[in-house]
Parts: C-alpha cells; structure tokens; sequence
DNA sequence: GCAGAAAACTTGGCTATGTCAACTATTTAG
DNA sequence: CTAAATAGTTGACATAGCCAAGTTTTCTGC
C-alpha cells in the first residue's frame, strides 16, 4: 500500500474521532426532546420521502417503480435499510408513532396495501420543531466562524460528500 | 441569521447523515470482533494515551500537572469523558479488559494512587489486531479513490478539523 | 393464473448499552 | 483542619437494538 494512503487512513480516524465527538454534541438535542435519538432519525427520515409524506394513491409498489427508482416502496424496511437499523425495530417505532397520531396509513380501497406511511399534520409539527432545535444548536456551533470560513467550510462539505459517496458507492459493488 | 449560514447548516446537516451512515459500516468491522463496539473505542481511547500504556513512575495528578495539561490524569473517569460515556459502564468495560488480562493497573509505591492504567502485551495485541482490522475496511473503501483525490481528502479533514475544532471550542467557552 | 421464491411485516425473547442514585475514598482549596 | 471537589465503585434498573422464527404479501417464471 503506497504511503499517501496509509496517510489518508490515519487521518481518517483522527477525523471519525473528532466528528463522533461532535455527533455525540449534537445528539444531546434529540435527547432534550420528546423522542429519542433513533425515534427522531426515523421521524427526519419519514419527512425526507415525498413518498411518504403524500403518497401517490393507487401507486404501485412492483416492479416497473422499483425499476424506476420510485420512492414508493414499503416504509418500515426501507428505512430500516436507509438508517441501519433493525426492521423489527423499526416497526415498533412507526407503531409508536401511529399511536401517537404523527404517522398514518391512507389506505385506499386495497386493504393490503397497508404499509405507505404519512406524516399527519401533527407529525409534521414535531418534525419541524426537531428541525428547528436542531437548526438552533447548528447556528449555535458555528457562530464563532467568519463569513468566509462558512462559505469554505459548506465547499469543503460538499466536495467530501461527493468524493465519500464515490468511495461508499464503489465499495457496495465490489462486496454487495 | 444570514443566507449563507442557513446554506451552511443545511450543508452541515446533509453531512451529518452520510457520514453517520458511513459510520455505522465502519463500525461493522468491531462488531465482527471479539469485542463490542464501546469496548473497541476504550481500547483505542486506553491505547492513544501514553500516560496510560506507560505511566510515569510516581507521577503527581494534582493542580501542578493538571494545569500542565499533562496525561496522568485518573483513567476511568477521563475515558468517560473523552468518550461521553457514564463514569459507572467504563468501569465496568475496565473490568473486564482487567479480568481478560488486557490492562494492568501498576501501581507505584504510593498504593492509594491506584488509578493509573496501562495495556499489558496482551492488550497491546488486541488493539493493533483490531487496528488492522479497522485499516483494512477503510482501505477497501478508499481503494476506489485516485492518487490526487485520496490527498484531497487527506487535506480536506486536517483543514475540517481544524474548522470544527475552532467551532467547538469557543463553543464550549460559551457554555460550559 | 398458479406455484414457488422473494421480500416485507410482525412478534417474542434476548443481550448489550447505558443511566441513576448512593456511597466511599482521595485530593484539593481555603 | 475542614469543606468541597473529584474519582472510583456498586447495584438496580431502563432502553436500544439485534436475532430468529413465523406470517402475510408481492414478484417471477412458467
């Protein structure tokens, strides 16, 4: 293995270990919220998908949507893929949040068809009120940065989400 | 709040997911290992302080050192801190690292300073196997990356760091 | 359109992870 | 010397999250 590369891999560390510290900060404002740490990335998760905010009616879940990328696939298993997590787990947090009246499943005629989740109004509240204490501490962290600094620091973040995308991506075809 | 810190934190926060994701595979790699994954970061944590793989015979842990900043500092009670863990669980993990033969407390003539930990052999072995482990994934996923974009990302994290250090720190000074 | 495969859902049970409160021992500051 | 901090220690407890096994639904090949 060439230097530059054992040189990368160290710094990568050092950097996990700082940016895990700075997660561990961050998670401290979930924590002071009504849900927890996990229950609000699964609530974050729900309101990144069009798909399950407003669910096309009748939308079908086969094949041709697979193919075409769709968003329209069953909730609870693809966010348990996208975050990492257990299904079952997952499960019982979307049941919670029925519950709790946040999510809902708009069934139409076609009583299978049970696992498109939405948000409801009051789902869609607690999410922007997560968003927003999330948003404050965020302001918060970086407020000691000069105007220029931001600029460079939201380029440098853009850049690295492309190369680890491509790093990621590559990665999951050599070993799927 | 100015536009380009909303950008930034909008950008921050798209970070934030990735790298989670990308940390949660990362972290695969401990859980295919011996120990659990809070073990692993003690046992790097144990093993980044010199203080701890060689203690300083008679070393002093009050004002004067302390002041100094130097690493001599109680083990325990400082790797929950680093770590943001609870002071009572790291014990614990202390424990069993202990039982399992992969610490040693070496305690000077002074018995009541019984606190100083060190990695025996054994513990020394455990961590450079998971060290490899954890060097051999982090390879695997930059293989992809070419010569010129592997030192792009290596200068990106140090001046990342650098960034987000700036940030926390005045964080903290702010609200301790 | 039907049989079997594949994928999603669901549940119970379990371990690891982490919290909390209480108490003791030691160290530091005044 | 005394107070207050700081560390360590322990037990009891709660939560998070995984696993395996079973059910239901959807997809695929014929």
């Amino acid at each position: 293995m060439p230097t530059d590369r054992k040189a990368l891999i160290n710094d990568i560390r050092r950097f996990n270990r700082l940016y895990t510290g700075l997660i561990g900060l961050l998670d401290e404002t979930f924590l002071h919220s009504a849900y927890t740490l996990t229950e609000a990335r699964v609530l974050f998760e729900l309101g990144r998908r069009p798909g399950h905010i407003a669910p096309v009616a009748g939308g079908k879940t086969g094949f041709l949507a697979r193919a075409l990328q769709l968003d329209l696939a069953p909730a609870a298993s693809e966010i348990a893929r996208a975050l990492q997590l257990d299904a079952g787990y997952v499960i019982r947090i979307l049941r919670k949040f029925s519950a709790a009246g946040l999510t809902e499943t708009r069934s139409g005629p076609d009583v299978m068809r049970r696992r498109i989740l939405s948000l409801t109004q009051r789902g869609l509240a607690a999410l922007t009120s997560l968003q927003a204490a999330a948003d404050r501490d965020l302001a918060r962290l970086t407020a000691a940065l000069g105007d220029e600094e931001a600029v460079e620091l939201s380029d440098m973040l853009a850049r690295l989400s492309s190369l680890l995308d491509t790093a990621v991506a590559s990665d999951r075809l050599e070993m799927p």
